[in-house]
DNA sequence: TCACCTTCTTGACAGACGTCAAAGAGGTGG
DNA sequence: CCACCTCTTTGACGTCTGTCAAGAAGGTGA
């Protein structure tokens, strides 16, 4: 697939269609699931996203989480930016700093839609970019 | 990470410890979810997948799944060995033709670790890791 | 206004990924 | 053995991705 995925903005908002319903995906149903899987399936997200859900309100600012994975500030805004992108963060500023959190939702329905290997419906709003 | 991620044959061959269980997703185990997440996160293999599990022993040759994605024989090869390789679909031969079947079970187990995730706690804690 | 802080964007680079054509490997049947 | 079939590997190509340094953008406080 050399073809570029879609922004989530560009594809449906909801999250997700059934993956074992019937023989044939749709393609566009596809997309719209492997763009949210795919901002998942990094080891650096992955670790930000289990620092933002053992927090209280499971949200941080960005200087926070630059130290947990040890990368530098533009990389992890960079990794923010993709999870935000995908519904699975949101952002807000607070003065100088901005808090990023989890939208649990979001994360839920990818799961559930994958565990349609046991298959229930779909169809959960998830937020996107604020 | 321009680091390549391991094959599943060098990490755990469970999947996979819990998500939001603490403020620390240990990279080793950050890394073992990533492979998982990224071998589902195509849009070609999505739909090999959907197509596998409407089938009535989820199972399939490679002559049928070809044509379910439009793709040359070699590229569907290629992201049925990416599946088999992160433990998702097995693969067995039988006369000429070669059977990739769904271990729902592999599935199963990413979405729970998801949602484990996302809803806090409990459950789960056994990283499983054999 | 200015100095300062936090965060994001840009540009560049190496490495990984998806794709195909061509050739190889494994199996069947004459 | 040989022709044939199905599937996988190899090699090449263009695109996408993760990373950082440098600089810009947005906000605070004097």
């Amino acid at each position: 697939m050399p073809k570029t995925l879609p922004l989530l903005d560009d594809i449906s908002p909801i999250c997700c269609g059934p993956l074992g319903n019937s023989a044939t995906l749709d393609i566009d149903d596809a997309i719209a699931l492997a763009v949210r899987l795919k901002a998942l399936a990094d080891p650096v997200r992955l670790q930000l996203l289990a620092y933002l859900l053992a927090q209280p309100n499971q949200e941080a600012c960005t200087c926070d989480l630059a130290p947990v994975v040890k990368l530098s500030e533009p990389t992890v805004s960079h990794h923010l930016k993709k999870l935000q992108a995908s519904g699975i963060l949101t952002k807000e500023r607070h003065g100088m700093s901005v808090h990023y959190r989890v939208v649990p939702e979001a994360i839920h329905a990818i799961a559930r839609t994958l565990d349609t290997g046991t298959w229930a419906q779909p169809a959960l709003a998830a937020g996107i970019r604020s």
